[in-house]
RNA sequence: GGCCCGGUAGUUCAGCUGGUUAGAACGCUAGCCUGUCACGCUAGAGGUCGACGGUUCGAACCCGUUCCGGGUCGCCA
């Protein structure tokens, strides 16, 4: 039978406790990390949230403590009353090291079984069974630790925005489906029968209606739902740190995401960023690193050899040109010792499997560069492509020929797996804004203009002309946070003029009615005098998960799901019963 | 959905060219041990080798099918 706690009180955590406590007496709760029985001589480690605390039982603890003791296994639940003392042989590897605790009373609140792998942060326990024991996992003090983290983080964002005038106001969960992007997970309605509410991809709509209503500042821990694929950093239900200003421009977004990112960091990290943070616009990060967010931490940044490549006979770099495309190309430096012949057919390999048609490289080991291409190279050529890539021998230059469009991302591609494989990326923290997004995006299948944000984002001034005519020459007023090569956040000056926004459903394909049927009831509210205002949402928890160093969201996730969007522990999503069904007017077709 | 990798004690893994009773470490159980802290020593339990079918005198191993897991691409305005 297990005991209760009845008559005792918890003094203090395991884990804060120090030489200072030395001859107090203590209750302290927690869990078994480890029995060491030595014979007539015990030590239990007592495990709580904030760390690890030794208890001891010898020949002054009373048999039937004694005897508990002897009985306690791994993860069993206890309570200790005692006397903080200092050990005899202290153990400097852990903050309470130089104490202990002699026990006087001693409660077994609980037994535990077995539990399926070690509670510990060494173990190498595959992430499916720890998931499926996620309440356990939990215990492993680094993921404990991850989560807290994730606690003092959601503090800093209520405090500084708080602080800033910004009001917390929580939006509808059940919504309007709107499917523009991702697709939306709908839930049936009971009452109106063939009819579905939908989970928020975002707040969007709600939080420039708040706008309009005149709150003029709000933020929000907003949980977000996407029904699409899993990635390491993407999971279907998600927070966003939702913040939307309304009377400013640009540069007032900018300097308030950059404020709480300075804020943060101090607070939590005691670390300095360096603001105002550097910018690139969309086409600069295209260009220099083929990637809309481009991790900074490192250089190989790509080289445009289009001028050198259009005098030489090689076949796939002048069609390449011929069709408006450019070849470009990285250097990877030191990397010919790591990057062997085989190494660098499985980089072609992958270059193909990413849209490529092939990949012309360059390897410098030894005197005499071998090319894979020299034969179509005239006197001097191959010299002057790689001084433009400022290649030295030991280097490897990788090249791609095609249209900008697969010129680039693969590049991009490229540069990030290298960079991991070389193992250059340092241990920092680089944030930058990309700013100055093109607003369409052709669409080689539809042969339309789609919106490469959502239709209310703001193009630039400047660009407002080119609407009709020149979608090409469009930018808007958006701007993603990246971090390490992460997207952390997106955002964008609304449109509140209705005329632009009836200009903008009309590029984008919308009849008006289509418009009305989708959005009316925020077009009809700006009608009722929008003002100017703009925001933008930070992933919290891929911000956490950065500042943790963690590798996966679902580190910093309580019960996060896995890449088929189950989730292990409950097996959700499962079947419902036929009544429940029937009530929604739902029947299921089974293949 | 495409491609790649994997599935052997509770866990992490080894298992050669197909050949007797499938091993190790940790964990677990029992006993011993008064200063351990990755405690130590002794003994023990623990396996449908993911599943099904085939080849073979003989399959964890070879072949086929299938299920499950991970990564990646598509997708994520």
């Amino acid at each position: 039978m297990a005991e209760t706690l009845t008559g005792l009180k918890r003094s203090h955590y395991c884990g804060t406790l120090r030489a200072e406590n030395i001859g107090e007496t203590v209750t302290v709760c927690g869990w078994v990390q480890k029995q060491r029985d030595k014979g007539g001589l015990i030590f239990i480690d007592l495990r709580d949230r904030t760390g690890i605390l030794q208890l001891t039982f010898d020949d002054t603890t009373a048999p039937e403590v004694f005897d508990k003791a002897k009985s306690c296994r791994s993860e069993y639940v206890l309570a200790a009353v005692g006397t903080v003392r200092e050990r005899s042989s202290k153990n400097p590897d852990i903050p309470t090291g130089d104490i202990e605790i002699d026990v006087t009373e001693l409660r077994i609140l609980n037994k535990a079984i077995t539990p399926a792998f070690e509670i510990t942060d060494n173990c190498k326990t595959a992430e499916d069974i720890r998931l499926k024991n996620r309440y356990l996992d939990l215990r492993r003090p680094a993921l404990m630790k991850n989560i807290l983290f994730k606690h003092q983080v959601m503090q800093m964002v209520r405090r500084y925005f708080s602080d800033n005038g910004f009001i917390e106001i929580e939006t509808p969960m059940m919504i309007k489906s709107t499917p523009e992007g991702a697709r939306d997970y709908i839930i049936p309605s009971r009452v109106h029968n063939g009819s579905f509410y939908a989970l928020p991809q975002s707040p969007q709509l709600y939080k420039q209606l708040l706008m309009v209503s005149g709150f003029d500042k709000y933020f929000q821990l907003a949980r977000c739902f996407r029904d699409e694929d899993l990635r390491a950093d993407r999971q279907p239900e998600f927070t966003q740190i939702d913040v939307e200003m309304s009377f400013v421009d640009m540069e007032d977004v900018l300097a308030v995401g950059e404020g709480f990112i300075k804020y943060l960091f101090k607070e939590t990290m005691g670390m300095d960023i360096p603001t105002p943070l550097p910018r690139l616009t969309y086409n600069e990060a295209m260009s220099r690193y083929g990637s809309d967010k481009p991790d900074t931490r490192y250089g190989m940044e790509i080289t445009d050899i289009s001028d050198i490549a259009a005098q030489t006979e090689f076949g796939v770099f002048k069609s390449a040109l011929e069709n408006g495309g450019s070849v470009r190309g990285i250097c990877l430096k030191d990397a010919a010792k790591v990057y062997t012949r085989k190494e660098i057919d499985k980089l072609v390999e992958y270059s193909k499997g990413i849209g490529a048609k092939g990949l012309a490289w360059i390897r410098w080991a030894d005197e005499k560069p071998s090319c894979t291409f020299a034969k179509f190279l005239a006197e001097g050529q191959l010299e002057a492509i790689l001084d433009k890539m400022g290649a030295h021998q030991g280097d490897v230059v990788l090249i791609v020929a095609d249209k900008n469009g697969v010129t680039l991302p693969v590049l991009g591609a490229l540069r990030q797996e290298a960079a991991k494989r070389l193992d250059i990326i340092p241990d920092t923290f680089n944030f930058l804004w990309v700013v100055e997004f093109p607003f369409f995006e052709y669409n080689e299948e539809t042969g339309n203009w789609d919106a490469m944000h959502h239709p209310f984002t703001s193009p630039l001034d400047e660009c407002i002309p080119y609407l009709d005519n020149a979608p090409d020459k469009v930018y808007a007023k958006a701007y993603d946070l990246v971090l390490n090569g992460i997207e952390l956040s997106s955002g964008s000056i609304r449109i509140t003029d209705p005329e632009l926004q009836e200009k903008m459903f009309e590029a984008l394909g919308f009849t008006p009615e289509q418009a009305q049927e989708k959005f009316g009831f925020l077009t009809n509210a700006f009608k009722y005098g929008a003002p100017p205002h703009g925001g933008f949402g930070i992933g919290l928890d891929r911000l956490v998960m950065l500042m943790c160093k963690a590798e996966s969201l679902r580190d910093v996730v309580a019960f996060p799901k896995v890449k088929d969007a189950s989730e292990p522990m409950t097996n959700a999503p499962q079947p419902v019963d036929d009544a429940q069904l029937a009530e929604l007017g739902i029947s299921i077709v089974r293949e």
